[in-house]
DNA sequence: TGTACATCAGTGAACGCGCGTTCACTGATGTAC
DNA sequence: TGTACATCAGTGAACGCGCGTTCACTGATGTAC
């Protein structure tokens, strides 16, 4: 039953972002990997031809719900104005549960304490895919001249990733979306609240 | 070996206020419950003269948690003017882990992922949690005429849980420092850049 | 281009370990009289 | 107050299940000639 290489390139991809679903929506330790191989069509036996161990299943789908994340910002914001790009994906990322289309998208909210929790490979993904969402909005509140853009995008997302954290806590869907609708004011107010140049203030420990 | 009525109190306290310290270590899943019991200086066997199961213990664990939690805001901020006990507040939870006395203390940061994954009891345990400490800033927020003050409350807890949690993924010390720097320095912004009275706006969607 | 052999993706079963839970037992505590 | 019995906190071993990993096997693909 040997496959094509491109066969099983394919095979590849489809497991991790089979894993990738299956982890954001109900975490990694409870996610047995046969429950990733039967999702994806597959017997449990077969996974081992494609990956080493759990861990390093657990660290290419979470790079790989990063790189799905990163993208579906960049279409949706890609020609828009730094502000509208900013609000676009604000509002993406808060609302990534909400409507019909569930879909957990993002690993530092949805596997927060699984991450830190995880080997140290894992943790580098994650923390690569915090600094190219901390990048994203940077360049957008660069050019709208904020002065500590970079301090400025960190506290968006600190906002956001605590928001989606505590609401997914939450049973009551009431309760979630209040918490999820405050957030994005918060943004609101610190978008407002942040000096812009020419005001120069300077800011101590500020980091690159 | 029976115990008497108020040792076997003392040891069900002992066998809790010890889960709770080590679920925020080293994580729900990752602890068993001979882990908890071996700390306590008790064997596994005796574990289920105090509670039903894991999931129990879990529940009582986390709300010991919180009630130490709030304890300290509470004595930390008492006596102390409504900006002064903010950040107060603010800071112990940002400092959490901080400094030789490694103390890990907020369910909500360090269990994130694990508690939505837990059964409904547990969450409202969780939620509970999260309102009293909404509840106490925002009862400094009232003092200081913001005019949202349960919603400014709500955003300070979204960034101070945010960033600690994103803190904690983190691999390298002086990274985590950065992120909970930029948190403190985030929630000054935000109180700077809300409305308070007079300054009488409007914000729609305002909850109780 | 055709043939013979090696490779290896995928299968299905099994192994071994750890964990939550149960259980028989001990002996001090609590209680009924 | 004293005595006889029931209770039950704590022990240490065992059970049973699920999960990560391994393994022998199959047969199509890839490769050497």
């Amino acid at each position: 039953m040997r496959k094509s290489k491109a066969d099983a390139a394919e095979t590849r991809k489809r497991i991790l972002s089979t894993a990738s679903g299956i982890f954001l929506r109900h975490g990694i330790a409870a996610t047995a990997i046969s429950d990733v191989m039967i999702a994806a069509g597959l017997t449990q036996g077969g996974f081992y031809r494609h990956f080493e161990s759990k861990e390093q299943l657990v660290a290419e789908a979470t790079a790989t719900a990063f790189d799905e994340l990163i993208a579906a910002f960049d279409s949706a914001s890609s020609g828009k104005s730094p502000r509208e790009a900013i609000d676009v994906i604000v509002h993406l990322y808060l609302n990534q549960h909400a409507g019909t289309d569930f879909e957990p998208r993002c690993p530092l909210a949805n596997l927060s304490s699984e991450l830190r929790l995880s080997d140290d490979g894992v943790k580098v993904v994650a923390l690569e895919g915090y600094s190219r969402f901390v990048k994203l909005l940077a360049s957008y509140l660069m050019r709208l001249d904020y002065t500590d853009y970079v301090g400025m995008a960190e506290s968006i997302v600190s906002v956001v990733v605590g928001a989606v954290t505590l609401s997914r806590v939450a049973v009551e869907p009431s309760f979630s979306e209040s918490i999820v609708g405050n957030a994005q004011r918060t943004v609101d107010i610190l978008l407002q609240g942040a000096p812009t140049s020419p005001t120069l203030m300077k800011i101590s420990g500020n980091k690159r």
